[in-house]
DNA sequence: CAACTTATCAACAATAATTGTTGATAGCAA
DNA sequence: TTGCTATCAACAATTATTGTTGATAAGTTG
């Protein structure tokens, strides 16, 4: 995503006003690599706003969307996942068992489906989900 | 899926018993390339068997997941789809338009995160989805 | 700075997919 | 046949997300 004087500017155009509570929002996912659901972007806005609700993470995190400044994955945790990283084409790995996401950089341009099936889908997008155990997971149940 | 002779044999080695509703769902599903919905199977099945609730078909669904006869696909369009092409490895088309499934047999073997990437993860699967738009919703789209 | 306009806040309720629970029933096994 | 136990299907609960709304507070204009 934008630098925050940059999401504050499109903000503006936008009609919108940069309030509190957004500027936190905006905070928390700059630079940040960790795919936060809403609701944990919810309970680390609310160390600094008490008073945030989770409707207004919401709000935020879907205008950014519409403004293309995050988008918005849904992997099959449960709920869904914000990624600030809108730059650098991307995929994911998931691991199964805590759902945590992370970054993987490959080469897709060699993934099209046959002729035969381009012929009656017009594809815009490829989106590769490497699903595995983290390292995390794995150590935890070495040890029980 | 296995034919369902075979499932029968399964279903009764795993102590369940094969009722109407589950004959009727299983048949819904042989050489089904739909990806049906949950539902969809139930309003299909209610033809057959008037009196089969919901809950019915969730779990035959998972019952057959659990034997590994069928997969489910979590594909973000809202509901879990499900897939009897379990003996032909593949990967999907999913239109943004319309939420219709289609299959994509593609070479998958090339793709791999980077050895650094790989260190902290165990890649156990590898899912790529086709996003776009299918056939229908262009035509539909010109001649609105 | 003051008045005005309007978007935002946050509480509350609604929606939708899926799962949990349970009393009655019905299909296997002896 | 008799009994045991899994299944049925109705009902309620759960969870992520969206809709609604009165009160508020932030921009804007003068
Ligand atoms: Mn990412
Ligand atoms: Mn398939
Ligand atoms: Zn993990
Ligand atoms: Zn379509």
């Amino acid at each position: 995503m934008n630098p925050t004087e940059v999401i504050t500017q499109r903000l503006r155009a936008q009609g919108l006003r940069l309030t509190p509570q957004k500027r936190v929002v905006i905070g928390l996912l700059q630079n940040n690599a960790t795919h936060p659901t809403v609701d944990s972007l919810y309970e680390n806005a609310r160390q600094e706003v008490p008073s945030i609700s989770r409707r207004t993470v919401y709000q935020t995190v879907n205008d950014l969307e519409s403004m293309g400044e995050v988008t918005l994955l849904d992997l099959g945790t449960g709920s869904v996942r914000v990624d600030p990283n809108v730059e650098h084409p991307h995929h994911h790995m998931i691991c199964s068992e805590c759902g945590v996401v992370r970054d993987a950089v490959i080469d897709v341009s060699a993934l099209t489906p046959s002729a035969r099936d381009r012929r009656d889908f017009d594809v815009t997008d490829v989106e590769v989900n490497f699903r595995g155990v983290c390292r995390n997971c794995q150590d935890n149940g070495k040890t029980a």
